[in-house]
DNA sequence: CCCTTATATGCGCATTTACACATATATTCT
DNA sequence: AGAATATATGTGTAAATGCGCATATAAGGG
C-alpha cells in the first residue's frame, strides 16, 4: 500500500512523465535526458533517481556516464499495464514530442560541455 | 499531460487510495467514508473532492447526503486499466480490508451522530 | 598524481500539500 | 421561519516537495 502510493508520487510530476517518456525511445544518460528536456543537470539528476527509487528504472554504469533504462521486469509484476496506461495518455501531449524530438539530437556530453537550458 | 500528471497526483495519498478501495465496494456518502476509515469529516470530504475533481468519482445528491461511487465510464476511457491495477495493488494492504470491514457496521448518519475518530 | 568531466548530493528557499478548527451552506422537518 | 443535520470551505500551520547553487564523488586521460 505503501509501495503503492510511492508508485503513484513518482508519477504525479510532469518532469518525470516526460523521462519516462523519453526513455521508452531508448536507454538515455543524464546528460541525454538534460539535454532533450532542457532542464538542469540536478533537475535531470534527481528525477531519475526519483524514478529509479520507485522501480521504474534500471541503472547500468558505463565509465563516467549513469545510463537509465525502463525497469520492464521489476514493476511490471505489480503494474503490468502502468506502463500502457503512462505511454496511452502522454500520446497526444507536444511536449512529449518536442522531447522526443531533441533527444535525436543530443550529444553523450555531460554539463561541462553544454549549454545550460534555454539559454540558446 | 497535465491532466495526467493530476490524475496520478489524486493516486498518491493513501487516504485516496483507501476512499478509491472503499467505494469499489459500494456507493458511500461522506460519513460512511469517514466512519469507515475512522478518519475526520473534513478531511474525508476534502479527498473526496479531490477525487471527484480528478475524474475518479461520480456525485449523487440524494436529501442531505452526498453520495460518491466510482466513475467508471469518464475516465475509463483514458485510463481503462487504472482501476484494476488500483485493486490489484491494494490487494494485500490490512489498512484497505480493516476500511472495507469497518464499512459494513456503518451508519448512515453524519459526524453530529458518531464519534470522532479514534476516541472510542 | 593532477586535471577534466559526468553524476550525485548537502543545503536553503519557495511552493505545494494535507489537515484541523471553525464556520458557511444547503436540505429536511416541525 | 427556525432548528437540526450532512457536507463544503476559508484560514492557519506543519510537513513534504521541487529545484537551484555550490560542492562532493567517481572515473578516465595525460
Amino acid at each position: 500500500m505503501r509501495d503503492v502510493v510511492k508508485v503513484f508520487k513518482a508519477l504525479s510530476d510532469e518532469t518525470r512523465l516526460r523521462i519516462l517518456n523519453l526513455l521508452l525511445e531508448k536507454e538515455c544518460c543524464v546528460c541525454e535526458v538534460m539535454q532533450a528536456l532542457d532542464i538542469s543537470q540536478t533537475r535531470a539528476s534527481r528525477n531519475l533517481s526519483a524514478l529509479y527509487d520507485a522501480g521504474f528504472l534500471k541503472l547500468r554504469k558505463d565509465g563516467l556516464w549513469s545510463l537509465y533504462s525502463i525497469n520492464s521486469e521489476g514493476l511490471q509484476r505489480y503494474f503490468p499495464d502502468l506502463i500502457e496506461v503512462i505511454r496511452k495518455a502522454s500520446a497526444g501531449s507536444e511536449l512529449v514530442a518536442l522531447d522526443k524530438e531533441r533527444l535525436k539530437k543530443t550529444l553523450r556530453v555531460g554539463p561541462g560541455c553544454v549549454r545550460r537550458p534555454t539559454e540558446g
